[in-house]
RNA sequence: GCGUCGAUAGUGUAGCGGUUAUCACUAGGCGUUGCCAACGCCUAAACUCGGGUUCGAAUCCCGAUCGACGCACCA
C-alpha cells in the first residue's frame, strides 16, 4: 500500500473524506466531509478568513450558487468553458475537434462546430488513432445547466467559480467601499464543473470548494503599501525561465520583483500572504513552490500568474491555488454585457488645468437649416478634436464634414464658434485590475492530511500518526482516564468539561486500553491527550501527552485547561507546560 | 468518453460451480488491567447493483455503477 492509499484509508475509516452517495452506488466526482472532514476543512477556512479578510479588510460576501445566463455570457464561460469533441466511429477515441484542424484553420475556435465538422469532412481527416472515420462535433460544456422557475423561460447555470459573484457586485461593493480603490471582496463557497472525468479523490471535484478574494486596485500604480512586511521572506520561485533549468529558485520577495520574476509588489504581496497561509494549515514547506504560468499556458488576459503547487505522492506537483492579475477582463466583459458602467472615479491630489475645446454650435442658424437633425448635428460638432475642428485651409468657405446617422454633413464654420478654456478635472474614470488569489479548499485539505500523515514505530508496531497543527486538528484534547472506572471516569469527566466550556474541541473515550485509546487519537490527529489516573485524586494531578513526540508531563488538575490553551496557541512549548515524566516500560 | 485491471463485514483478506462464506484487525458488552494497538469470554458485521447460464452462482457470461492505472480532457 503506497502512501496515498493509506491516507485515503484513513480518510475513510476515521472519517475524514466519504465517497457521496455509497448507499446508492456512488457517483464520481462527489465527496463527503464526514465528523473529522468537515471540522478540518472548517478550520482552514477560518484560517483562510484571518488572512483575507480580517488581516486585509477585505469584505466576505455570499452569492447564490445558480446563476443567470448573462454572467456566463459575460465572464466566457458560455462560449469558453465548453470543448467541442468528437469521437472515432471505430475505435471510440475521443478527441478535441478544433485540435483536429489546428494545421488547416489558423483559428479554429471562431467556427462553429457543424464549421469544424465540415472541414474534418472536406479535408478527410480521419481518426489518428486507427483512421477510422469520426462523428459528428458536439460540445461538452463543463457547466451544469437547470433551469430557473417553472416552464423553461429562465435558464441557470451552477456557477463554475466564485469569482463572478464578486465581479457582478461591483457597484454596490464599490459603494460599500466609499468610492475608492483599492477594495476586495472574497467568497467562500461551493462550485461546479460537470468534469469529463472526475479522478484522483478530491483533486478533481465535480463540487467543490473555492475561497477566492477579488482585489480592486488602481492599474496605474501595483506598488503594495505593506509589500515591506513580505519582501524578506524567501520562497522557492519556480519561474518561466527556471521552468526551462528545471530547478526552482530560492529568493526574497523582493529579489523576486526587482529582477521582474513577478510582475509587480502586489502580486507577490498576495503570493507571500499564499505562502503564509498555507504553511499555517500545515502544507510542508518542502513540498511546496510556486510556478509561474508560461506565457502560452496563461489566460490570454492575465498579465502574470503564479500557482501554488505542492508535491503529493504518485500525483507529482500539484496546483492548489492560482494568485492571477486578471487585468481590467473580467469588468470590462460585464461592462459590455450588461451595459452599466464599472469603472472608478479616483481624485488626483491636486485638481490639474487644462486647456479645453468649447465648441458651442450657433443653434439660431443650424435649426432652420437642419430642422430635426440640428441636435445631432450640434453633437457631433460637439465631440470634434480642435485638430478636426481647425482643419482646412481655413479660408472662409472652408467646410468642416460631420457624420450624422451615417450621413456626411458639410457645416461652414460660421455655424458654430469655439474657444479654449481652462478646466480643472480632479480625477479620472478607471476601470480597476483586479488580482485574484483562487484557493482549491478541498485539495489543500487533501494536501494537509496527505503532509501531515507520518508514521513512525512505537513498540515495534507501525504508529500511524496525523500531524496536525493545533489551528486545524478537529479535536484538539482527547480526556483519557486511565481505566474505565468510576473514580477515574467522574473527574475526567469534569476536565472535559471545564474544556469544553473554554471552547476547545475535547473528546472523551474509555473504549480499550490506554494505548489503543492513544492510536485512535493519534489518527485523528489530536495533538494532546489528557490522563486521569489515581495521582489526580490522590496528588491533584492529570498527565499531558503529547502525539507528535509521545512524551509527557504532569501539570496539576486546576491548571490543566490553562496550560492546554497555551500549548495549543503555541505560546509555550511541551517540556515547559509541567514536570516530564519517565517513560513507562510495559514489561 | 475510450482501453486495461479490479470490487466479499468498518478495514485488509480467503474462496476458483454445492461451505453455516475464511481469517485477522477493528468496533460494542462484561471481566481484568497503573500510561502507548495487553489479555479472557461474549456480541455485531460482508458477497456493489441488474439480468442471464445452471438443479444449484460470491464463483461462469452480459450490462450498469464505483475505483485504480493509461489515453483524452481539465487547471
Amino acid at each position: 500500500m503506497d502512501k496515498n492509499e493509506k491516507v485515503n484509508e484513513l480518510a475513510r475509516r476515521r472519517g475524514f473524506l466519504w465517497p457521496a452517495f455509497e448507499l446508492y452506488g456512488g457517483a464520481a466526482g462527489f465527496y463527503d466531509y464526514g465528523p473529522l472532514g468537515a471540522p478540518l476543512k472548517r478550520r482552514i477556512e477560518d484560517i483562510w478568513r484571518q488572512y483575507f479578510v480580517i488581516a486585509e479588510g477585505f469584505a466576505e460576501i455570499e452569492a447564490p450558487t445558480i446563476g443567470v445566463e448573462g454572467i456566463y455570457q459575460a465572464s466566457g464561460h458560455l462560449a469558453g468553458f465548453s470543448d467541442p469533441l468528437t469521437g472515432c466511429k471505430e475505435c471510440k477515441e475521443v478527441y478535441r475537434a478544433d485540435h483536429l484542424i489546428k494545421h488547416i484553420i489558423e483559428v479554429p475556435d471562431a467556427l462553429k462546430n457543424e464549421e469544424i465538422y465540415k472541414c474534418i469532412q472536406e479535408n478527410e481527416i480521419g481518426c489518428p488513432e486507427c483512421g477510422g472515420e469520426l462523428s459528428q462535433v458536439y460540445e461538452f460544456n463543463l457547466m451544469f445547466k437547470t433551469m430557473i422557475g417553472p416552464g423553461n423561460k429562465m435558464t441557470g447555470y451552477l456557477r463554475p467559480e466564485t469569482a463572478q459573484g464578486m465581479f457582478i457586485n461591483f457597484p454596490r461593493l464599490l459603494r460599500y467601499f466609499r468610492d475608492s480603490l483599492p477594495f476586495a471582496a472574497v467568497q467562500i463557497g461551493k462550485s461546479f464543473r460537470n468534469e469529463i472525468s472526475p479522478r484522483q479523490g478530491v483533486i478533481r471535484l465535480r463540487e467543490f470548494t473555492q475561497a477566492e478574494a477579488e482585489i480592486f486596485i488602481d492599474p496605474r500604480d501595483k506598488t503594495h503599501p505593506r509589500f515591506a512586511e513580505v519582501k524578506d521572506i524567501k520562497m522557492k520561485f519556480y519561474s518561466r525561465q527556471a521552468q526551462e533549468k528545471g530547478e526552482e529558485e530560492e529568493m526574497t520577495f523582493g529579489e523576486a520583483v526587482e529582477k521582474g520574476l513577478v510582475a509587480h509588489q502586489t502580486l507577490a504581496y498576495y503570493v507571500a500572504r499564499t505562502y503564509q497561509f498555507l504553511l499555517a494549515v500545515g502544507v510542508a514547506p518542502d513540498k511546496l513552490r510556486f510556478r509561474q504560468h508560461k506565457s502560452d499556458e496563461m489566460a490570454h488576459y492575465a498579465a502574470d500568474c503564479w500557482d501554488a503547487e505542492v508535491f503529493l505522492d504518485r500525483m507529482g506537483w500539484i496546483e492548489i491555488v492560482g494568485v492571477a492579475d486578471r487585468t481590467d477582463y473580467d469588468l470590462k466583459a460585464h461592462a459590455s454585457v450588461s451595459k452599466v458602467d464599472l469603472s472608478v472615479f479616483v481624485h488626483y491630489d491636486q485638481p490639474v488645468k487644462r486647456q479645453k475645446l468649447v465648441v458651442k454650435p450657433d443653434f439660431k442658424k443650424l435649426g432652420p437649416r437642419f430642422k430635426s437633425k440640428a441636435k445631432a448635428v450640434g453633437e457631433a460638432l460637439k465631440a470634434l478634436s480642435a485638430e478636426e475642428l481647425k482643419g482646412g485651409s481655413g479660408t472662409k468657405d472652408d467646410k468642416i464634414k460631420v457624420v450624422v446617422d451615417g450621413e456626411t454633413i458639410e457645416i461652414e464654420k460660421d455655424l458654430f464658434s469655439f474657444e479654449s478654456v481652462e478646466e480643472e478635472v480632479r480625477g479620472i474614470e478607471i476601470v480597476p485590475h483586479v488580482i485574484e488569489p483562487s484557493f482549491g479548499i478541498d485539495r489543500i485539505l487533501y494536501t494537509v492530511l496527505d503532509h501531515s500523515y507520518y508514521e513512525d514505530v512505537a513498540d515495534g508496531e507501525i504508529r500511524a500518526v496525523l500531524r496536525f497543527k493545533p489551528a486545524v486538528a478537529p479535536i484538539e484534547v482527547a480526556v483519557l482516564p486511565l481505566m474505565d472506572r468510576k473514580e477515574l471516569v467522574g473527574p475526567a469527566r469534569k476536565i472535559q468539561e471545564q474544556l469544553r466550556c473554554r471552547g476547545m474541541r475535547v473528546d472523551f473515550d474509555i473504549s480499550g486500553s490506554i494505548g489503543r485509546r492513544y492510536r485512535r487519537c493519534d489518527e485523528a490527529g489530536t495533538p494532546y491527550e489528557v490522563t486521569v489516573d489515581y495521582e489526580t485524586l490522590e496528588l491533584g494531578t492529570v498527565t499531558i501527552r503529547d502525539r507528535d513526540s509521545m512524551s509527557q508531563v504532569k501539570v496539576p488538575e486546576w491548571q490543566v485547561a490553562d496550560k492546554l490553551q497555551a500549548l495549543l496557541n503555541a505560546s509555550i512549548k511541551f517540556h515547559e507546560a509541567g514536570d516530564l515524566v519517565a517513560a513507562v516500560k510495559k514489561e
